[in-house]
DNA sequence: ATAAACTTTCAATAATTATTGAAAGTTTAA
DNA sequence: TTAAACTTTCAATAATTATTGAAAGTTTAT
């Protein structure tokens, strides 16, 4: 396999991968172009390399800085921007699980607690309605916790975690 | 909060969990109403409750078999067919984590060490792809892994996970 | 064998989501 | 200032994905 087929490879996989993930193709194939890149990259040069228009590049962009994962670069000598993502793919999956928990985790916790939280009248249906919730409820809180406390090692902590739970 | 309103909310919360996830929503809130009934629903019960046709329903009943969360019921002196869904919230999220590793992880690091195993020709960018290629195909691995490794202690597995990390 | 009761399939259609591209907005250099 | 270089926004459109519903298929009881 070529460096060119390798790499298109490598995006296209990384980008159905993201849709499959609920974010979105160009999301996840910008990130996965600029995650091989030597150098920053001007938007100029990602629309022609992923075949993609201007607008999309600038929203997909925009996206990726709110989540943490991309950052804009100054080149010296030029007048447009640059970006870059994060290259520590550690660093990278913290962002990412952090991210994710606050986005989609957190408000599924809260409304687990809403509806679990309502008034027993003491019938069967009810009854288990609570019942399931407060479990749900209970096991993504734990899971919460838990990507939270493993995300927090800061170095090395996917090693150190699988240490852990080899013992 | 009524009961009606907290059934609602819990159905349609989950449903839109799912699509997030790459599990439509059909999917989703089907499994979710099987989740707090506290019989086995025909397929017309389904229907019925959640407004959606039937062919919809089959095909996304099926979806759920295919997942192991669903599995069809007799009921005494009925001849249609019922369904109900696993109601322990562990060994629902253990079935949940060991297919999404089968169905999501695996293939992506089949990927990622096909591209990171590409002939090194010295060039820079050759050399990155690889680089980073190669750290994210170790990084996969590991997480699937560890899912797999959490996943496999069976009883009570998240608990006994969490208390292993906070040590 | 037949027909009623039920389930599945799948082409057509609807709903949702992503993408484009051009106009509007912003920044910088001279 | 002004205008060129660049970025953002957003209504229109395209692409994708989900849903319907009716015909075809299957099972069971008689």
């Amino acid at each position: 396999m070529e460096y060119q087929e390798a790499k298109d490879k490598f995006i296209s996989t990384w980008g159905s991968l993201g849709s499959l993930w609920g974010i979105n193709k160009a999301m996840a194939q910008i990130q996965a172009l600029l995650f091989i890149s030597t150098k920053p990259l001007s938007m100029e040069e990602i629309m022609e390399d992923l075949k993609i228009s201007r607008g999309n590049t600038s929203m997909n962009l925009r996206q990726l800085m709110d989540w943490g994962i991309v950052t804009k670069t100054l080149v010296a000598g030029e007048r447009k921007e640059f970006f870059t993502t994060e290259k520590d793919v550690q660093e990278l999956a913290r962002i990412v699980a952090v991210e994710r928990s606050r986005r989609e985790i957190k408000p599924v916790v809260k409304v687990l607690d809403e509806v679990s939280s309502i008034k027993d009248d003491g019938t069967a249906k009810t009854k288990e309605l609570i019942k399931q919730t407060k479990a749900l409820h209970e096991l993504t809180e734990t899971m919460d916790v838990m990507i939270n406390k493993l995300v927090n090692q800061k170095q090395n902590w996917i090693t150190k975690s699988l240490l852990k739970l080899f013992k």
